[in-house]
DNA sequence: GCACTAAAATGATATAGATCAAGTTAGTGC
DNA sequence: GCACTAACTTGATCTATATCATTTTAGTGC
C-alpha cells in the first residue's frame, strides 16, 4: 500500500485554454441529440453556443433562478442537487462531458427546479431558448433524438428511485461507483481512477444516506482490497467484486 | 361515523361502450403535446390510434417485452410498476386519462423498463412507434410540446427521489394521497373522494414503505379525521391539516 | 341477515442506518 | 520537514421502520 502524498486527481486549469472551437465541436458532436448531423451542420450549430468556464465549486445556476439556457458539459463534471428545506443536499446526477442540462421548457417561461455545482473546474456550452427553437426547427431529426434522451434520463431517475426504496447503503454505493468509474475512470497501473474530486458528503447524498455511512460502507471497500480511496478520490481496484456486492 | 356497507367507487363496465370516437378525440385533445393542435388535425390524428379496454388488474405490457407502442389513457387509471427480483414491487406512477406512457424510443428498438397495469378498468389508446414518428413530422409542434411533458415526467420523479431520501413515511403518504387526489378526486357530501380502487400495498408501494408501516400512518390519519378509508378506498376529508403534516 | 375471505389493523420484536460525539489522518502550504 | 485543517474515520447510542405473528373487519355474494 504505497501512501501517496499528493491527490492523483488532475488539476483543472480554469484558464480556458482548454476549449477551442475544435474541442467545443466536437463535444457538441457528442451530445446524442447532435450525433447524427453532418460535420458542416454542426459547425454552423456550434456558433450560436457560447462557451463559459467555472470553477470548482462554482454555481452555474441556482433552483429557483429563471431557467433560459440550455447548456452541455464540454470539459469537467457538473452536479445537480437539490437543496432541502431542512438541509440536507440531494445528488440528483453527475453528468459527464457530452451530457445536457438546464432547460427545455421551449414554450412559457420556467424556473430551475434544481441547483448545478461545477463539481470539478469544467467548461460550459451555452444557448438560449430561442436559438434552440430556432435550431430544432432547422434540424427536425435533432428534436427527435432529444426525445430518446428525455426518455433515458427518466429511466435512469426511476432507476434511482427503484434503488433508493430496495437496495441497502452498501449496494446503492457500490452502483454508483460503478458508474462514476463508467463515466469518469481513468486506467492507471493499479485500477481505474475517478478522475473527479468527490466527497464522502457528495457520496452520501448521492447515495440518499449520511456522511457517517458512506464513510463506513467505503472503509469496508478498502479493506476488502475493493477501491483505494483517499480524500476526495477514489480509484476502483476490483471490479468484479463490486460487482459480487451489486448483485448479492 | 356512518358506516358505509358498499364501496363507494363506481364500477367500470368493461364492455367499452364509454369509449366513444367523440371521447377518444378528446382525451387526446388533453394530452399536452396534442393540445394546441386544430380539431381537424386531432381528428386526423386520432385515426392512427386505436382503442383497448383492460380490465381492472390487467397487464398492458410486462417490463422486458419489446417496446414498440405510445399509449394514452382515455378513462381510468394506469399503474406504472417495476417488479424487483427480490420481490418487492416499486410503483413510479399512476397515470390519469390524458398521461401518456410507453415508448418514445423513435429511432432502434427497445424494450419496457417498466410494467403497465390497468388500475382500474381502462380505455388506452396506443400508436405504432412508426406512425407516431410520422405524426411527428407532420406536425412539428408535437415534438416541442412532449419535450415538455417529458421534462415534467423527469422533475417529478426527482421530486420522488428527494422525497425518498429525506421525508418520513408519514410525509411521504400525505403527499401520495394529496397528489392522487389532485389526479382522481372527486368532491362529495363529505370530503372528497379518490375515485380509484387502491389498496395498502399500492400505496406502500408508492412510498417505498410496507403494508404495515402504510396501514398505521392510514389508522392515525383517520383517527385524527384527515380522511375516511375502507377497503380499496380512500375519501380526502381535512386537506388543511394534510397540508400541514407535509409541510411539517 | 349470515357466512366467508381478502384486506386491513395491531402488537411485539428486530435491525439498518441515523445521530451524536470524539478522535485520526491525508494532503496542503509554508 | 512541520504544522495545520478539513476530510475522514470510528465508536456508542438511538430511532424509525421493517419484520413477524395474529387478530379484526369491510365488503361481497348467497
Amino acid at each position: 500500500m504505497g501512501k501517496r502524498k499528493t491527490t492523483p486527481l488532475k488539476d483543472y486549469a480554469p484558464d480556458g485554454h482548454h476549449c477551442s472551437l475544435e474541442l467545443k465541436t466536437s463535444k457538441l458532436g457528442m451530445v446524442s441529440f447532435f450525433r447524427d448531423l453532418k460535420q458542416e451542420d454542426l459547425d454552423e450549430i456550434v456558433k450560436r453556443f457560447s462557451a463559459t468556464h467555472y470553477r470548482e465549486g462554482a454555481e452555474i445556476y441556482y433552483q429557483g433562478d429563471p431557467a433560459n439556457y440550455l447548456r452541455v458539459v464540454v470539459d469537467g463534471a457538473v452536479k445537480l442537487l437539490r437543496y432541502t428545506d431542512e438541509g440536507k443536499d440531494v445528488v440528483l446526477d453527475i453528468l459527464e462531458p457530452g451530457s445536457y442540462f438546464g432547460s427545455l421548457k421551449l414554450l412559457g417561461s420556467d424556473v430551475y427546479t434544481e441547483s448545478a455545482v461545477a463539481q470539478s473546474g469544467c467548461c460550459i456550452l451555452s444557448v438560449g431558448l430561442k436559438d434552440f427553437r430556432e435550431i430544432l426547427q432547422e434540424y427536425p431529426s435533432v428534436g427527435i433524438a432529444i426525445l430518446e434522451v428525455s426518455a433515458e434520463k427518466l429511466r435512469s431517475s426511476q432507476e434511482q428511485i427503484k434503488q433508493l426504496t430496495t437496495e441497502p447503503v452498501e449496494t446503492r454505493i457500490a452502483n454508483i461507483l460503478l458508474t462514476l468509474t463508467e463515466k469518469f475512470g481513468e486506467n492507471k497501473k493499479e485500477g481505474t481512477l475517478i478522475q473527479l474530486p468527490f466527497s464522502r458528503k457528495d457520496l452520501a447524498d448521492m447515495a440518499g444516506t449520511t456522511t457517517e455511512s458512506a464513510s463506513r460502507v467505503m472503509s469496508n471497500f478498502q479493506k476488502e482490497g475493493i477501491i483505494e480511496t483517499g480524500r476526495q478520490w477514489v480509484a476502483l481496484k476490483d471490479i468484479k467484486k463490486l460487482r459480487t456486492i451489486i448483485e448479492d
